[in-house]
DNA sequence: ACTATTAGGAACCAAATGGTACAAAACAAC
DNA sequence: GTTGTTTTGTACCATTTGGTTCCTAATAGT
């Protein structure tokens, strides 16, 4: 009963998610976004509501994609070693050094935009949760606070490797690392 | 000879410092900048060159008082212990949530602006360097290889805290972590 | 007091910003 | 094919952006 919209919204989401992953908000310009995301301002304006609004979704596209698709790795080594469990959180930095875009969104914006800190926080917590499970099923005999405690250090490894990450610096080896804080 | 300037240029340039902390590079207008600086237009292109450039002088600035008086804590406590040594990294947040200049640089400007990089990199590696010889003199049966692979382990650590902090979330004891790490 | 030189400040500028208005276009239902 | 409804694209808008111009003010040396 009415013309139909010739973008899929999937898509258009998908490139909205890549630029502000790689430039981040301010960084990212009307016409960027639009070339990104291959609209135009009309069908932009009527389908999202404006920028903030689509980087929102932008971390929710995030977090339903690529940090599902990471917990699900995750997950999914169940009988292994941790360390190799976790191996997914510190696979090779992308060369384009777009990091992690929790940890771009919780830098840029959490000060700011309570919403914006209160997603970041969201999914830093589904990350932290895997990881739990993780170290929790390594070594069984571990008390509740100590799975807690060596889950947040591997997160704020995971973290603080992603922002240096965004400057460049030297790669290094990661595993013996990962080891060194798992064991008890 | 001429007229001699109304503001002390370091003042100006702790200022810049501060909101360039805060907010960011993007997110600070030059108005803003004006204002924390106490300049107007004209002093300010003057004795300044544009935006860009204090941006680069407020890391330098950063540099030579926050970063320098966190190294000198860090390399005066030579007798205590390691973790105690190296606490000043792992102090309480500040609750305006500005974080660590280096890190905010990193994550907003790292991938575009090769002199950024360089620069917050430079900072990291004297962070670095402090921190290798607390370990180093914590134990030195250590190899240099166990040395530089913990110090690291801590770098990412302080990266990663102030990341997360960026958006908020609830604060951690952190002495029993830094304990943990540093444990052969 | 005069001059040379620099600082200060306001007016100004082009370009880019995010966002809106509206007419043309494409369909579905009848 | 006509009508009703929604999408699409363009032209437009006010505001803000970083930066420049240029005139006045203040000083030091003579």
């Amino acid at each position: 009963m009415a013309r139909p919209r010739e973008f899929d919204p999937e898509v258009a989401l998908q490139g909205a998610t890549n630029i502000f992953w790689r430039r981040g908000f301010k960084a990212t310009s009307l016409p960027d976004l639009l070339d990104a995301m291959g609209l135009t301002r009309g069908s932009f304006y009527k389908a999202f509501r404006d920028k903030e609004n689509v980087y929102m979704l932008a971390l929710d596209y995030y977090d339903r994609t690529v940090l599902s698709s990471t917990v699900a790795d995750i997950d999914r080594c169940a009988g292994q070693e941790a360390w190799i469990c976790l191996a997914p959180l510190f696979a090779p930095l992308k060369p384009d050094r777009s990091g992690c875009f929790i940890c771009n969104a919780m830098v840029e914006l959490g000060p700011d935009y309570p919403l914006v800190a209160d997603k970041a926080n969201a999914m830093a917590n589904r990350l932290r949760k895997a990881i739990e499970n993780v170290v929790e099923r390594d070594d069984p005999t571990r008390t509740r606070e100590d799975v807690a405690k060596v889950a947040d250090l591997v997160l704020n490894l995971y973290f603080g490797r992603q922002a240096i990450g965004k400057a460049g610096g030297t790669e290094l080896e990661w595993t013996d690392r990962l080891k060194h804080v798992l064991r008890l």
